[in-house]
DNA sequence: CCGGCACCGGACAGATTGTCCAGCGAATAC
DNA sequence: GTATTCGCTGGACAATCTGTCCGGTGCCGG
């Protein structure tokens, strides 16, 4: 487990060029092409690198409201409750969290008023409580991870 | 803006199978190639798909903790705060959210402890007032898009 | 009725991929 | 001390895919 300096650089140079491809990146990095060619099935089975989804951006489909919902779900409600929330297309992730029975998840909706309608259709099931929403207004850090693959690296080069 | 069903199969097709080609879309899709690629060109710079960027799993990098916290931030101190997360290589996403001066941040640590260190480093500033963490013990739907988009192309061939 | 538009089916050269190979240096095992 | 394993290099090959054209067709709005 971990990476090294090349690792964390091949994900790096991944992750701003994602069309590039392994000739091109083993050109950039001064090594053999096999060897980048070896490092990425590395870190594919690995699991480093679960994949290259497409990253479809929600508000470009028409779903430009994001929103964080906390519920407080009924002893012994879990499973249920997962079930029915991942059925509904508006929820884009879902956490379990530390505390009695709470749950996290990630909404999006096409307007504030539709937003109404996701909360009633994700609340309206019935081992849910409680729920606590707050909507996303900015996103100063959309989801990264270079900074942290840059520690990784360094902290395992520094080993 | 919005998609159609066809742009919705392409989506999801990618999203299964993120190494395929546009000449192997277009076949299992039984449209032609340069119809592929014109989706996909408008797809991207439409902006509905923005990237290929590798999926990095925190876990395999050596940072199987994940929490949220809320943050509650002095007046005026939101762009100040701002900049200070985006320093700490472990706050992976910052979103501000309605509440007065509240911010929701997703962070990942190498374990619980090493998580008490994270928080003291994001909360160790100055118009950050209070934190409330909520540590994710699982994840019962990950990050996903494609029910969505499924939604998304069904709405739009209705229209 | 006439564009404009999106799609089809095909063509082309150029680039990239997957997959081999032999050689080499370093770390590891015996 | 020596043998083995491992990762990397630099090169090669055929097969494939990509970017980019083209002409032709069917549909919609003006």
């Amino acid at each position: 487990m971990g990476i090294d300096g090349l690792d964390g650089r091949i994900i790096v140079l991944l992750a701003r060029e994602p069309r590039i491809g392994v000739l091109e990146m083993s050109r950039r990095l001064g090594v053999a092409r096999g060897t980048v060619q070896a490092r990425m099935d590395r870190l594919q089975s690995n699991g480093v690198i679960r994949g290259f989804g497409p990253e479809v951006d929600p508000a470009a489909l028409g779903y430009p409201v994001t929103a964080f919902a906390t519920l407080q779900i009924r002893q012994g409600q879990g499973p249920d409750v997962r079930a029915h929330l991942a059925t509904v297309p508006e929820v884009l992730e879902l956490h379990t969290t530390t505390g009695s029975g709470d749950m996290l998840c990630r909404l999006v909706a096409r307007s504030n008023a539709d937003l109404q309608r996701v909360i009633d259709r994700v609340v309206g099931f019935d081992g849910i409580v409680r729920a606590a929403t707050a909507i996303v207004m900015e996103n100063p850090v959309p989801l990264r991870i270079i900074p942290l693959v840059e520690q990784a690296a360094e902290d395992e080069d520094r080993v």
